[in-house]
DNA sequence: GTCTATACTGAGATAGAC
DNA sequence: GTCTATCTCAGTATAGAC
């Protein structure tokens, strides 16, 4: 990687995680990165792919590792994983990624939050997001199809939310608490439809 | 109010609830109401201004039914209001509102996700808010105000990927649905701190 | 008071010289 | 690969017509 398109991935990522996308131009990267302006879309080829880079430059090691998790934990138990030991096996990864790069848990928080790009996330996540509800579904056989995949927006909303919506770094902290909260959730009973 | 006044807040409204705020621009607006564009900043002041006009113009009754319901459940028990009844107290009259109007609640949810003018939505909902956040704490004596303070957060982030995120009209469903979600979430026994 | 025309600044995108 | 110049369109501001 040439160190123009590098320094590019380190400002974007920094300013879209402390400001958002849409509030970020490209001008502020590139002045940030010492690069010119038309160097982004040489490199990029438009402000919306420079952000599924920011993203797909961190997110392989951070997918990889969630699906190892929940290899271990499938291994653990006979038959269905806890709803909170996959909640957990999705989001840890995540925090301890923040550990060296808090704002790239940002810039992940942002993108759902405001929308960006859901198809080049959708393509990019498929694997890994089809394996968990696959699991996440064999934990809950009794709920109905529909009431599943509105459970699975709401959290949705909820990681989202939590991580871009307010400041701190601690993530493994409240990803303890999130977890908590949906396993909660997940667990209540189907509503009863009038 | 003037004619031109009320045509653009019309277009606002199913604008911004179909494509977002930052994806709407006022020339659109405009052209949609027939007006120049000028008006905007004659009537508003600005884009943001004419979003929480947008709101505000619904806001007021919403927020009446909302105290009024919370006002009924309060009255029906002795001492704390169950999780769910408080929830239903605040997200029903919304679902009822986008009936008459399904665009509005789209736009409250787009605030909410994008991020947007969060000020004005405190300033404006501050009210129906702390009696809401009171209530539920007076119903979860137990956890910390911390794990309380979190689990408001991931409330709000379910509720707003539900308002805008999805396709469809029901809402009254949905939120039958996220009614139960969120009490099972609320429920969930205090994560330990490790 | 209300609205129109127009101009200003800054955004993302692009063509072409080097 | 990089940089300059330029294009279109965004939000904003103002002068002046009615």
């Amino acid at each position: 990687m040439t160190d123009t398109k590098e320094k590019l991935l380190d400002a974007a990522e920094r300013l879209i995680g402390e400001q958002g996308f849409a509030a970020t131009s490209l001008r502020q990267i590139i002045s940030e990165a010492g690069a010119n302006l038309a160097s982004v879309h040489y490199h990029f080829g438009s402000k919306d792919e420079l952000l599924e880079a920011v993203v797909m430059r961190r997110a392989g090691p951070v997918n990889d590792r969630r699906l190892a998790l929940l290899d271990r934990y499938e291994a653990e138990v006979d038959g269905a994983v806890p709803v909170a030991r996959i909640l957990e096996a999705f989001l840890l990864p995540m925090a301890q990624a923040a550990g060296s790069n808090p704002q790239f848990v940002r810039v992940m928080g942002r993108i759902v939050a405001e929308g960006m790009i859901r198809a080049v996330i959708e393509k990019n996540f498929h694997t890994v997001l089809s394996r968990f509800a696959t699991a996440l579904r064999k934990t809950l056989p009794t709920i109905s199809d529909e009431e599943f995949r509105w459970r699975m927006l709401f959290m949705q909303g909820a990681i989202a939310h939590t991580m871009c919506g307010t400041p701190g770094n601690d993530f493994e902290h409240r990803i303890l608490l999130l977890v908590r909260f949906l396993s909660g959730g997940f667990a209540a009973p189907p509503a009863e439809v009038k």
